[in-house]
DNA sequence: GTCTATAACGAGATAGAC
DNA sequence: GTCTATCTCGTTATAGAC
């Protein structure tokens, strides 16, 4: 039943935009509004379930579109993100919204989903690392309390990585987002016509200022 | 009257996070809900407005913020875009919200609101066809049909400026937006805590990437 | 015990009559 | 401008069914 709830919820907000009608989704169900609250204490804690969800498929989707190429092409995994990113993004659109876009009045996001967030950044960082650059030119200065920021990152994860580098790679983390909330909120709509064009040429800009080779 | 209701509505906006309750507003004016519907068709129309104003108002952050700049001095030009822009969206982040955030479920911007939409990006151009950098790098290939959305693009504005760089202006102003709204929507909480450092540190980097120098 | 329905409260947007 | 009425919503207390 929790299952059901979730499903049809989630096909609520695919259809009807961000907002979310408990007593619609109860009506669908043949169930009064009342009666999700066995299953959910507020409207906060289904939010908090399907934001999971979504952090949880986007994953998978990136995950799954790297996956499927050779190892060895570190500049074909970076491009295979990217677009995996976006096809699910397009495909998704208001669970998009869910995570990346204006936060939900009055809800505030659970400590549970930091490390679910996460899982596309530490992508591109496996990928940079596998193909083991060395360390990254000193195009600009860090400051102190950046440097400390940037090495504790790292150090949390395994690979060889200088700040430099990582920097560069938060640069094309926060490139993709941002064109994908571009085209998903339609930012784009009267500038660029030939989104997919667009969006692989930045990939490849952004791959190139990381540094990947290809 | 509708200047008062606006300047109330854009309070409520900055103090209660997107949500924009007609009665609120009407409230604190003294005034019965329904009253406001003889300045305002209804809520969308309010909050049309109320997006015109907020463009007008970041444009003018942005363009007051470049204007305090010596005009040889491109990346400090930049850099004051950026500044600008990050300082107005985090002193007006429901603001922000609407113009850059999840659009509003069955709310479509007319198309009034491409122009001032645009006026950061067109103030980016500027500054780095100020610096005459001549032809961009051939970094990565374009395909016809984007290379002949960005000819359009160029077309409508003065100056000298081709292909590859605007490419590279985009990336930045995807980057500036991308960054800001990870800030603005809490995506950076965990992550980094030296925001301003970050901040700087990225603009400067996509100043390289677009070939500004200093 | 476990689930569901009824009814209610207070909040909201909106339409129409005055 | 107001007031009233109708619709939506999230939420809770309570009562009843299996």
């Amino acid at each position: 039943m929790t299952e059901e709830i979730k499903r049809v919820a989630r096909r609520h907000l695919a259809t009807q935009g961000a907002d979310l009608s408990l007593r619609a989704v109860a009506r669908e169900l043949d169930i009064v509004a009342s009666a999700l609250y066995r299953y959910f204490p507020n409207r906060d804690a289904l939010l908090t379930a399907l934001i999971l969800e979504a952090y949880e498929s986007l994953a998978e989707a990136a995950v799954a579109a790297e996956a499927a190429v050779d190892r060895a092409d570190g500049r074909g995994r970076w491009y295979a993100v990217w677009r995996g990113v976006r096809a699910w993004a397009l495909a998704h659109p208001a669970e998009y919204g869910l995570l990346y876009g204006t936060p939900v009045p009055g809800y505030s996001a659970p400590a549970d989903t930091v490390t679910p967030a996460s899982a596309v950044v530490l992508l591109l960082v496996r990928i940079v690392v596998d193909a083991d650059l060395g360390p990254g030119p000193v195009s600009t200065p860090m400051t102190e309390p950046l440097r400390a920021d940037l090495r504790r990152l790292i150090d949390e994860q395994p690979g060889d990585l200088d700040e430099n580098r990582l920097a560069l790679i938060f640069a094309g983390w926060t490139q993709l987002f941002g064109l994908v909330g571009f085209e998903v909120f339609g930012r784009l709509d009267q500038t660029v016509t030939a989104v997919s064009d667009y969006f692989d040429h930045q990939a490849a800009l952004m791959a190139d200022l990381v540094g990947l080779p290809g």
